[in-house]
DNA sequence: CCCCGGGTGTTCCTAATAGAACAGATTCGT
DNA sequence: ACGAATCTGTTCTATTAGGAACACCCGGGG
């Protein structure tokens, strides 16, 4: 018999949503998908685009807790058996999302071992996203925060093109991404383009060299 | 055929241990468990006790990203195919640990779909919590985040008991728990114990009544 | 046309925080 | 007893952040 290394070969899985099944809709710029507090009983996987998942807690702002591209998986935590949505969806752009009914996911993960297989590696990857998340979170300064979000909108890293454009975002909605208040990501928006990093004509241009913003300490 | 609406009912799956192979390990106070960069080929179940995951970052100061309390898993990235360890695991207090072989791992989720669907319902609630911590981090002050992991040290909430005594953790630590400085964890203590919040003779006595600190804006 | 709403650019004041520095207490090994 | 190491308590200053306020621009609808 013969044994691998690990749950599923990289970039397998679910990879263009594979073996998943449920229809698929468009959702537009800024559609809502679902709202913290609405029942839960399917999930969602991103075929194209990208979603922004935001938690209100009482008496306090709304904040951003996760920004997710194709392939990742959200509403996922009914699986477990929560019966409320614990966040709001909002699409980032035009996305394409499949929609799985809770019911037939928890039957395919109970029949077919390769489909819970993936399921692992998914959330083994999402959980260091987390907890990579966190310890930025506990050392960077809201200026960095701001950097990597739009780097992260951007899909930008050391490799790559030079720059990307990204979807209009409000300075309201990018405070909330990165935790800090909207006067404060207007200054460091103005910084950030007056340095050249970011372009700012209709639509956002993330400059590769926003990445140095992250490097000082 | 009888459908249930979740993968698991709720304290199961792994508690206490059942269905996990491996043999049972007790780790001292502060002993460190695997350190970051270190070959990762095994994962680790708490039978007893509580872990602090910490992560250094290049020219960062080093953060803890989680604190692992009994039927908790870590070092389970190693399934995903991580070749090394993410993160540096310290024994909070005396520790049982069951010590878990990567590659038996992966042959019970291959075989046994209880394994599985235990495992996964784990690892969403994990990601639940790691979405709490964000959220949490986004909008509290250093003094309410500092509240926070004390009470969660003593797994304090509404219910139970008015105090619970916690190991003594140095003020460095508590700092790269709350992702602050030294100095500033001195003031809080010190402030918390005026305020009748805590008892500090020796070992730590946090009370109930810590809980009003998180309520404030 | 005017008004209104949403988003942006900016300012000012105050609070929170980081960072460095230093003194005292305790423990531990020699 | 002594020194080294570690932890605690405290202070100071410079920086960063939050919060409120206001002017400006622009597009849509009455």
């Amino acid at each position: 018999m013969k044994h691998t290394d690990q749950l599923v070969p990289p970039l397998s899985g679910f990879s263009s949503g594979a073996g998943l099944r449920g229809k698929v809709s468009i959702y537009r710029e800024k559609q809502t998908i679902y709202t913290q507090g609405a029942p839960a009983t399917t999930l969602f996987y991103i075929q194209k685009g990208g979603v922004r998942l935001t938690t209100r807690t009482e008496h306090q702002p709304s904040v951003v807790t996760a920004i997710l591209g194709a392939n990742d998986f959200f509403g996922e935590l009914c699986l477990a058996g929560y019966p409320l949505r614990m966040s709001t969806a909002v699409a980032l752009t035009t996305s394409s999302i499949r929609i799985i009914q809770k019911e037939k996911m928890l039957q395919m993960l109970r029949k077919k071992n390769q489909t819970s297989n993936s399921l692992v590696a998914y959330l083994l990857s999402s959980i260091k996203n987390y907890q990579d998340h966190v310890a930025d979170l506990l050392t960077s300064s809201a200026e960095q925060r701001l950097a990597r979000v739009l780097l992260r909108l951007a899909h930008l890293d050391e490799n790559g093109p030079a720059f990307v454009e990204i979807p209009v975002l409000s300075h309201q909605v990018l405070a909330e991404m990165v935790g800090t208040t909207r006067p404060r990501v207007n200054v460091f928006m103005n910084r950030f383009r007056k340095e050249g990093f970011i372009n700012y004509d209709g639509g956002i241009e993330v400059h590769k060299s926003l990445l140095t913003v992250l490097q000082s300490h």
